[in-house]
DNA sequence: GTCTATACTGTGATAGAC
DNA sequence: GTCTATCACAGTATAGAC
């Protein structure tokens, strides 16, 4: 039916140009940081009035929103080609998903602050744009669970570690990798103390 | 001299006022958020007009710059008392000294936002203001080489360590104590790692 | 001297013309 | 779909009332 095509087409090209608004977005954000993205910016960004800029998103907290979702999709990615990418071994698998994600983390210290620091007055990501992070979560759960490690102190203990190097890199030293580069040794240091067999049994 | 007398009075009266400012100011961003605070509301709540303020401060940015030299200001008194609020052993000081820090950014999350995530756009804090971190920096690292811990790497593994329990405090569970009360036992790891005696000698 | 009134620029957002 | 016009509100600045 050429209606059905029609409105295909329509609504490709609609989401070609959402494509290039977010990609503008991005660039913005990386320029000028995030607090300061403003739609009439955007739109001289893509040739367009801010105003229209509403015919493909309906608020700037979308664009956000938008955002947000890309970035998770695209660190869930990222950690499913580190897992795949070396030997099975849990341990080294763990060490691929954290260089993984402190290097994603770091390389973006934007996308980091959209996706963890929650600054934007008012912003909260929709579910929808969120479940990437929970699925992240559930699978760095068994990936712990396959060093040994199975406790949920131990669980929050690895994410503030790892979190807490990404913090200190981008707030501290942008670019560059003091505090990634002791990610070697801090999983190390998590490992010994939280590791099945770790521990004398009652050092508790 | 009465001049200056007279002086005195008005500077004082004018000291009186930025007070209020500042404590009104912090109400606010408690309340709203540190990205939301407007002159128009700030000036309300001190029962005056924006415009006035800018008798009692050059900018916005200036007040910003005023509540980051305070938070400063306490954080490292906190840490004074925290020093000497118990027995002197180097490792109990520690840990008093921990607590502490994380007590602080726990019971004001915007307070911690402003001292260490840089998310306002432009905002530099002045020298002035910083000068106390930088204080408390150095405490930090003595503090630690009198626990056996002699070591560049070390010490970033500390910060980011705690940065990080308190990041995830604050971002997943404001208000409560599912990281916060980890810190025990993640001095009790770090020391194992780092403690000089720790590791046997060849281990690295 | 301190505060008020007013104005300028820039923000997100909406309604309606074409 | 994109535009013009417009709105309410932000930070900032200056002139003038008292």
């Amino acid at each position: 039916m050429s209606g059905a095509s029609v409105r295909d087409r329509r609504s490709e090209r609609a989401e070609a140009t959402r494509r290039e608004i977010l990609d503008a977005a991005w660039a913005l954000v990386r320029e000028e940081g995030l607090a300061s993205l403003t739609m009439r910016d955007l739109g001289a960004r893509v040739g367009m009035k801010a105003q229209s800029l509403y015919g493909y998103f309906p608020s700037k907290h979308a664009i956000y929103d938008a955002m947000f979702g890309e970035a998770n999709r695209d660190l869930v990615a990222r950690w499913r080609v580190a897992a795949a990418a070396g030997p099975p071994e849990p341990v080294a698998v763990l060490r691929r998903r954290s260089v993984a994600f402190l290097e994603f983390c770091v390389e973006d210290p934007v996308r980091h602050q959209l996706l963890f620091q929650r600054t934007i007055p008012g912003f909260q990501p929709s579910p929808e744009s969120y479940a990437p992070a929970i699925e992240g979560l559930e699978d760095l759960r068994t990936r712990l669970q396959a060093c040994g490690v199975d406790d949920l102190r131990a669980w929050d203990t690895w994410t503030a570690m790892l979190a807490g190097l990404v913090a200190q890199q981008n707030a501290n030293e942008p670019g560059g990798d003091r505090w990634l580069r002791l990610v070697d040794e801090c999983i190390d240091m998590f490992l010994a103390h939280w590791a099945r067999g770790a521990r004398p049994e009652g050092e508790d």
